[in-house]
RNA sequence: GGACCUGUGGUGUAGCGGUUAACAUGCCUCUCUGUCACAGAGGAGAUCGCGGGUUCGAUUCCCGUCAGGUCCGCCA
């Protein structure tokens, strides 16, 4: 079949004289008496057409979809703001082809409307250039995924949607069964079981570029349901598995984005990430890093002294003079957002003397050693945060470092800066004192820490890495375990009893006892990747029909009620209906 | 579960204890043959999210509620 049709965007001088016939919506329409130009998008571009006949134009209005024959023509005035500027196209002939409703959005990059409503008519919102931009890159990047992919020998297999539910992670998204009441399917998480039995099952390197639902609180940088590129290889070791990762994104930006990416890419630990940036997704694009303070601890003031007490903070310079007591408390609420009993203090350097709400307890030797320790010159200031909880401590720090090289303007937004974040802790303490697996339960323990492993399992580091782009956790993954002892030990440290395995994992051990080639691998978040390749912080702007924050779709207002019908097909009863 | 911000014609904003609720844009009509964010003239369009309270009087102040957004918790 020949799908071949002229482009709006694409017509040119070269095409001078020829009779076309193009398609498209009425964008912009210029009535000057007997004669009206009509800018004709698609999604290539817009064309101008030209029309002489008043009578014709008469009953053309806004994003009417029209049929145009018409004869390209070298225009007397150029345009060189369009890329069809040159030409335009004198009509024969137009077919309204479909009417259109005031559309409540300008349908132009630059829109008036607020987000809730361009969602409402997101079919609208799409017909902006920008947004059709965007599913493209989505798309470029999805076609490079599978052709770099499938050149490397993977192939693309898919896995069951209606799934198991493992309450272990996010709440899982059910589905209820009509031949089974009582009985409910779940949505996939991540697609992370199958694909380690597709390595069991001998597949050797799969991938998928898959849908996964989390029935978790949504974020700017969450949707309830979202795609990974998920991946799995087997006969691996996570050297290997790193450079791959580092090939796999440099032919990405390369394909879609024409940049060529320095490889290898940094590496930091965990440790070192916490400890420097204060989060394990840092934005290394601006030093201003995050260090002890521990020579503060001569200073007679109560916190300090504490010996329980972490003291760290961030030095920022050219700032003192806009730091009034109103500031130093809105950056105490944004540390206590991260840790709730950490204390946050500011030293600043005015006119050579140290100013703070600390001075009085500070001998003037005591003055002098901080200027000095710290090199301190006028109009720097040091942020103090003391707190008995390091990690959120350094949260809480690195959520201030973050919110001051913005503010600063120390962010580089035209660059890329991509780097590995290593040696995870396989285990992390949760709030209630329990145990839990930091990526997720299948994560192969370090060789080195197995000793650990029954004595301090919280010292133990994980063979499990993070791919971070300009602070974004773009990829997350791990080398699995592929021994069921070393399965089942893990479950148990976990705190599972041997039946709630059986009951879950039953299968998945037992399918480890059969033969299992070691394996690993990741996923990358697409979402994410597309956000990072159009620069923009909304998940929303690269999905087609996103959720809101209350995660309805604000278009169709799923999710809804159903009817009593298919409630009793399937055994259900609602007891407790939202009030609405 | 919690914190904060926002809600005024189709859209985006301004405003103020008493206004004819303002501006821009869009829409409709008219004039206009070289525009390209066309220009000019005229017109229609808003119970100021909803409920309650304070007040002689509330779009404005207070409380509640709903909706949207941003963040913390949560997201193996």
């Amino acid at each position: 079949m020949d799908l071949e049709r002229t482009r709006n965007g694409e017509i040119s001088l070269k095409d001078e004289g020829k009779t076309l016939r193009v398609y498209g919506f009425a964008k912009r329409i210029r009535k000057l008496g007997g004669l009206t130009f009509i800018d004709l998008r698609d999604r290539s571009g817009i064309v101008q057409l030209v029309i002489k006949d008043e009578e014709v134009a008469k009953n053309i209005h806004h994003e009417y979809v029209l049929e145009v024959e018409g004869v390209v023509r070298r225009r007397e005035n150029p345009n060189p703001n369009l890329k069809t500027g040159e030409i335009e196209i004198e009509v024969n002939s137009i077919n309204i082809l479909s009417e259109a409703k005031t559309t409540p959005l300008i349908i132009d990059d630059k829109t008036d409307a607020l987000e809730d409503v361009r969602l409402k008519y997101r079919y609208l919102d799409l017909r902006r250039p920008i947004n059709q931009e965007r599913l493209k890159v989505r798309h470029q990047i999805k076609m490079s995924v599978h052709r770099y992919l499938d050149s490397l020998g993977f192939y693309e297999i898919e896995t069951p949607i209606l799934n198991l539910s493992t309450p272990e992670g996010a709440r899982d998204y059910l589905v209820p069964s009509r031949l089974h009441h009582g009985s409910f399917y779940a949505l996939p998480q991540s697609p992370q079981i199958f694909k380690q039995l597709l390595m069991v099952g001998g597949l050797e390197r799969y991938y998928q570029i898959a849908r996964c639902f989390r029935d978790e609180d949504l974020r700017a940088d969450r949707q309830p349901e979202f795609t990974q590129i998920d991946i799995e290889m087997s006969f691996i070791t996570q050297e290997e598995i790193l450079k791959f990762i580092e090939d796999f994104i440099s032919t990405l930006f390369k394909d879609v984005l024409l940049l060529d990416i320095k490889k290898p890419f940094k590496r930091l630990t965990y440790e070192e990430a916490i400890r420097r940036y204060g989060s394990d997704k840092p934005d290394t694009r601006f030093v201003l890093e995050i260090e002890d303070y521990e020579d503060l601890r001569k200073i007679d003031f109560a916190p300090f002294k504490d010996e329980n007490h972490h003291i760290r903070g961030i030095k920022v310079s050219g700032i003192a003079s806009l730091i009034s007591r109103k500031v130093i408390d809105e950056e105490t609420s944004l540390i206590r957002k991260y840790d709730k009993s950490a204390t946050l203090v500011a030293i600043k350097m005015e006119n050579g003397e140290i100013v703070s709400s600390i001075a009085k307890f500070m001998s003037e030797e005591d003055k002098q050693n901080i200027i000095k320790t710290h090199h301190l010159v006028d109009d720097d200031v040091l942020f103090v945060g003391v707190s008995s909880n390091y990690q959120r401590l350094s949260n809480g720090l690195g959520a201030l470092r973050l919110k001051y090289g913005e503010k600063l303007s120390l962010i580089d937004k035209n660059i890329f800066d991509i780097l590995f974040i290593i040696d995870f802790p396989l285990f992390e303490r949760a709030e209630d004192g329990s145990i839990t697996s930091t990526h997720h339960p299948f994560t192969r323990p370090h060789d080195e820490d197995l000793k650990y492993l029954d004595t301090d399992p919280l010292k133990v580091r994980a063979y499990a890495y993070d791919l971070v782009i300009n602070g974004q956790e773009t990829c997350s993954g791990s080398m699995r375990i592929y021994r069921s002892d070393m399965q089942e030990k893990i479950f148990a440290i976990l705190g599972l009893s041997k039946e709630e395995v059986e009951r879950r994992f039953g299968f998945f051990v037992d399918a480890f006892k059969y033969g299992t080639p070691p394996h690993g691998g990741m996923a990358f978040g697409l979402d994410r990747l597309t956000m990072l390749f159009t620069k923009t912080d909304n998940i929303r702007d690269v999905i087609a029909f996103p959720k809101n924050l209350n995660a309805v779709c604000p278009m169709s207002h799923a999710p809804s009620r159903v009817d009593e019908k298919q409630l009793s097909d399937l055994g259900i009863a609602v007891t407790d209906y939202e009030n609405n």
